[in-house]
DNA sequence: GTACAATATGGAACCGGTTCCAATTCGCGT
DNA sequence: ACGCGAATTGGAACCGGTTCCATATTGTAC
């Protein structure tokens, strides 16, 4: 029913070698019978067979992005850099959505073989030692973006340094005078332990310290990643007599419940209360949120090209980019009176 | 250097059918013996290929999203409900992201073709009369998600009735007495007539006319679908010696910037200006917007259900599912004074 | 133990490309 | 006109599954 390559052998009156290099354009085939082939095709309106191809190729041509869809608008920003860097090249897209840890692992149990696609992105993911090692022996080029666990030393990762970007925050309070500040994040325990809100907690850690105050374990609460969940907890935090003057949130999603949570309770923003968010999202401009940018679209971006990169040179040591963080100061934060 | 079926069938002592039977779950194979291919796959840590399956039944288990991915929120909703309702089934999703036109006549070229994916959702995308009869011709299973065109009343669609939508958020503003009504939109002209923007303006009219109000040609402005655009010509807008008192937007977006051009130019909202949006994106309900709700995720959700019913049967009748719209009433609006 | 239908099994042919090797043709010098 | 290396060309074999048909085995009835 569906034209062939010997269709078009047959019609063109050559061999099916020849109409293979005239589809791959290569140099040795004559003039004249190039053409006599092009004509064939377009009088046939032969298209050729992506799967045939990728089955003899021995290649997919595909490339799939595992990432928490529903739950992280930084995520989402992150894949838009994908999707932008790949659609300049020969390779589709596969899109996995993780809404649940069942999920996780399902996904990379199907998506992590060599038969299924050439190469995997994980954004955003958490990674247990059990999946570190079924991906090495899997033996398929893999990057990931935005975890940084240190036990995924030799994996090629694009990360941010989580830390640095906890302490810029808190730094940043403490310069407007700040000296109760609380930490909003998801949770941190279990079981992965190595997430970005711990790293951010580690930063927010140090730079109190280093400032020579002690943080205080009830200045820090940790829910749902959700703005529901951080309003909610936010608000808890607020209501406590020695309430903070100023909150970090681990996220721009959780910031927007603490804004939440501040506007209920009454407090203005930021003459009562200071907040930070982290990652910037598109939408955080808006609202004048004083966030931690980090670079999304670009980290998506970079991770392309290191994969395809990987996917050339599946021997090359292993990468780790950090990318900059940098402190956007808006209309959320005022200093301390 | 892969395993294949032929090694499984060796390890194992039986033919590759059997094998094959073993894989597909037919019953036709006796105990004793799956168990020994069992144990074979299990031995050789076989996979079968994904590829080599989808050449010989010639169906690719894949289906394309075709979706405006950077300059749409509330097409990425739409996706989620997308890649959440593909998740449950053996399908793979690939996302192609349209930015520029010409990346859309290209993607529509490429993903619309039989070898490449079983079937096409294709997300808040303009379609032109060729488009149209590309689809048409290769018959490929096509749902088209938010993209009221009466061309192409028989296409498999899920849309919402913006004429309704815009009369809604409109009538909303005559009900508080408001009569200085401006609209804010994308582009309407050409070369896409039909677009969601138009018919909002349409509803827009009528529920004007309706009113006995006569539509001011000056209270309308369009400009790129984008927060920045939609904030200059919204502070052109309320500069006007006769500004409007309300402003409908076409989009949560546009209505963003309606919201920066309001504060910019010292006007509160809802006191000095009333403000409704489009969409209900996540997070409209953050900021108050007044907005009028569309199921997003659901569309998302129904476009993968009614895809796959078509590509069970692509002779079916094409159907089109009008999905309800409501105004959510929230901060953004006020009687007028 | 034999006959015969029902069930299991083996494997060739096929899906539609690519690649490689052998065969043919071409171009050019003499 | 002839010879020879280079450039073209044809097509078998292969990628790794599925399917179908012929054959082998099993079970049941007598």
């Amino acid at each position: 029913m569906s034209v062939t390559i010997r269709d078009v052998a047959k019609k063109a009156g050559v061999g099916l070698g020849t109409v293979s290099r005239v589809l791959n354009q290569s140099p040795q085939v004559r003039d004249g019978t190039r053409q006599r082939v092009l004509d064939a095709i377009d009088e046939l309106d032969y298209s050729p067979s992506t799967i045939a191809r990728r089955l003899s190729l021995g290649k997919t041509h595909t490339i799939a992005a595992i990432i928490p869809f529903f739950t992280r608008p930084a995520a989402v920003e992150r894949l838009r850099g994908v999707t932008y860097s790949i659609s300049g090249t020969e390779y589709d897209l596969i899109v996995a959505d993780i809404e649940t840890p069942e999920r996780r692992v399902a996904a990379f149990k199907e998506l992590a073989r060599r038969e299924r696609v050439d190469g995997v992105l994980i954004i955003s993911l958490p990674f247990s030692e059990k999946d570190a090692e079924h991906f090495k022996r899997s033996g398929i080029p893999l990057v990931i973006i935005d975890v940084n666990d240190p036990m995924l030393h030799d994996f090629n990762r694009i990360v941010v340094d989580d830390i640095e970007g906890g302490r810029k925050a808190v730094q940043h309070l403490l310069d407007l005078g700040h000296t109760n500040i609380g930490y909003i994040s998801d949770v941190l325990e279990e079981p992965f332990p190595f997430s970005a809100s711990r790293a951010r907690f580690t930063g927010y850690c140090q730079a109190l310290e280093a400032a020579g105050l002690n943080p205080r374990p009830d200045l820090h609460r940790h829910g749902e990643h959700s703005r529901s969940d951080a309003k909610i907890i936010a608000a808890e935090m607020l209501r406590m007599a020695d309430r903070p003057t100023a909150i970090f949130a681990a996220s721009d999603t959780q910031a927007f419940g603490v804004l939440e949570a501040a506007r209920e309770t009454g407090l203005r923003v930021p003459e009562d209360l200071s907040v930070v968010g982290y990652d910037n999202v598109e939408i955080a401009e808006h609202l004048g949120l004083t966030t931690v940018q980090q670079l999304l679209i670009e980290s998506g971006e970079k991770g392309v090209r290191l994969l395809l990169e990987v996917m050339e040179d599946p021997l090359r040591e292993p990468e780790c980019e950090i990318l900059p963080s940098e402190i956007i100061i808006r209309n959320t934060t005022a200093p301390h009176c």
